[in-house]
DNA sequence: GCCAACGTTGGC
DNA sequence: GCCAACGTTGGC
C-alpha cells in the first residue's frame, strides 16, 4: 500500500465536499506527470492526503482513500466540460482519474509548518515551484505528518 | 492581484 | 530538437 498527496482548490472540491459525497471521482488531473502516477502507480486501497491549494489556509487537511484502480477521466470526451480535451480519444484516452472515499478530517496542519521540517524537505511540495497536484509520500513522510497532526504513533 | 516558476505549443 | 512565446499554477 503506498500513500499520496492531492492537491484541490477548496473554492471548487473540499475535504468537506468529499466528507458529504462521502465518495467520489477525482477528475481533472491534466498534468503527464501526474497523470503517469496515477495511471501506473496509484492503486486501490492507497491512503491520500488531501492538500487544500490556492486559498487562503493552505495545507493537508485529511486523509482519502483510493478506492478504483485508474480508469480513463470521462470528462475529457465531454466538450461542455472544462476539462475537455479535443485531442483525447475514447480509444486511446489520455487522462485519468481514480475514485476515492473519505476516511477523517485532520486538524490543519499548514504549508508553513510543513516546510519548517526537515523530514518533509523532500517532499515536492514544500519545494519552490512545485505545481505537481498528484505525488507520493514515503511512509517517514506519512509518519511525520501524522505526528504534526496529532495521529501519530510513529 | 502580483509574479515566479513551471509546463506546453509551435515555428523553424 | 531548440527555444521563444504563451498559458497556468499557486504562494504570498
Amino acid at each position: 500500500m503506498a500513500y499520496w498527496l492531492f492537491k484541490t482548490e477548496p473554492d471548487t472540491f473540499s475535504i468537506d465536499t468529499l466528507c458529504d459525497l462521502n465518495r467520489s471521482c477525482w477528475e481533472g488531473v491534466r498534468n503527464y506527470q501526474a497523470r503517469n502516477m496515477l495511471r501506473d502507480q496509484v492503486k486501490l486501497g492507497d491512503e491520500v492526503l488531501i492538500y487544500h491549494s490556492s486559498c487562503k489556509d493552505v495545507g493537508v487537511v485529511g486523509i482519502a482513500k483510493v478506492v478504483t484502480d485508474a480508469y480513463p477521466d470521462h470528462f475529457q470526451f465531454d466538450p461542455d466540460s472544462e476539462y475537455f480535451d479535443p485531442k483525447a480519444s475514447q480509444e486511446s484516452p489520455r487522462w485519468w482519474m481514480v475514485d476515492i472515499e473519505y476516511v477523517c478530517h485532520l486538524p490543519y496542519l499548514s504549508l508553513q509548518k510543513m516546510k519548517a521540517m526537515p523530514e518533509l524537505a523532500a517532499m515536492p511540495l514544500v519545494k519552490k515551484g512545485n505545481r505537481l497536484s498528484v505525488m507520493p509520500v514515503s511512509d517517514q513522510e506519512w509518519s511525520t505528518i501524522m505526528s504534526l497532526t496529532g495521529r501519530g504513533d510513529g
